[in-house]
DNA sequence: TTTATTATTGACTATTAAGTCAAAAAACAT
DNA sequence: ATGTTTTTTGACTTAATAGTCAATAATAAA
């Protein structure tokens, strides 16, 4: 009972993702994320509590619903680089995901994520999700 | 002629490394680079310019000085990862390390020093260089 | 010693950030 | 309808940030 949620969890969720995977966890502010999302900022912190909370559902919708995506590895490496040495919960998470993967290429895999998300080689990075 | 510089321009640059590997570029604030240097605000700006500017000189010496080592790698991958996309300069750079090393086993590189940097497998990440 | 030049000092400004909360709105139960 | 619960709203607070600058200090040339 009581007043319905006015969004899809999952879509709001995946909008946030796009934001973190162009401008990662530090380099997201809220703004960002309330205008990618159409929400404002009180219905964010209800829903999510912080802006960790934010990343931290954004990286486990992606490791849970689009496993093998660019977008999970994307935000698995910005996790591993900001956040997986200071935050637990997020190790754990990472880790998980690590061993659920193949374990012979998945520091190539890593790499070359890394080197196609700079877009060091390629053109411009537009943010867009592949 | 006029006042000479109080500091080791090398050594500062090796303090502030420290500083933006364990931190990244966003996460590293001025006041940290205060600490870790000995300096103070006004004279870090008026040696480098602005943050960015302390970044790629550090950038810049790891390169030039230090190239095989790991912290000129994890400075690579935390500007891969925060500038190459909208920084021409630092693009320019880290694509001329690029360039510099052996094409065959730079993604692998690139994924271990990220999974070694993340402290995911090992112990804590106590930011110390190796 | 005087003058020109460059570096240091650190308080100050302006901006941006994450997070809060009282009031209003929407939904359901009785 | 009335009351209860949950969500939305968006202005507000508090804290942190990058960057500035006038005053001072140190150096060397004239």
């Amino acid at each position: 009972m009581g007043r319905r949620k006015s969004f899809n969890e999952s879509e709001v969720l995946n909008k946030m993702s796009m934001v973190f995977i162009q401008y990662g966890f530090e380099g997201t502010s809220l703004d960002l994320l309330v205008n990618a999302t159409g929400l404002l900022r009180g219905s964010l912190y209800a829903a999510f509590g912080s802006k960790l909370g934010m990343f931290i559902a954004a990286l486990k919708e992606n490791i849970n619903h689009r496993k093998d995506s660019f977008g999970t590895t994307y935000l698995v490496i910005i996790a591993m680089m900001e956040l997986v040495s200071t935050n637990v919960e997020v190790k754990q998470i990472v880790l998980n995901w690590y061993h659920t993967k193949p374990q012979a290429d998945i520091e190539l895999t890593l790499g070359r994520a890394l080197l196609n998300k700079s877009g060091l080689l390629g053109g411009i990075d537009d943010g867009k999700q592949s």
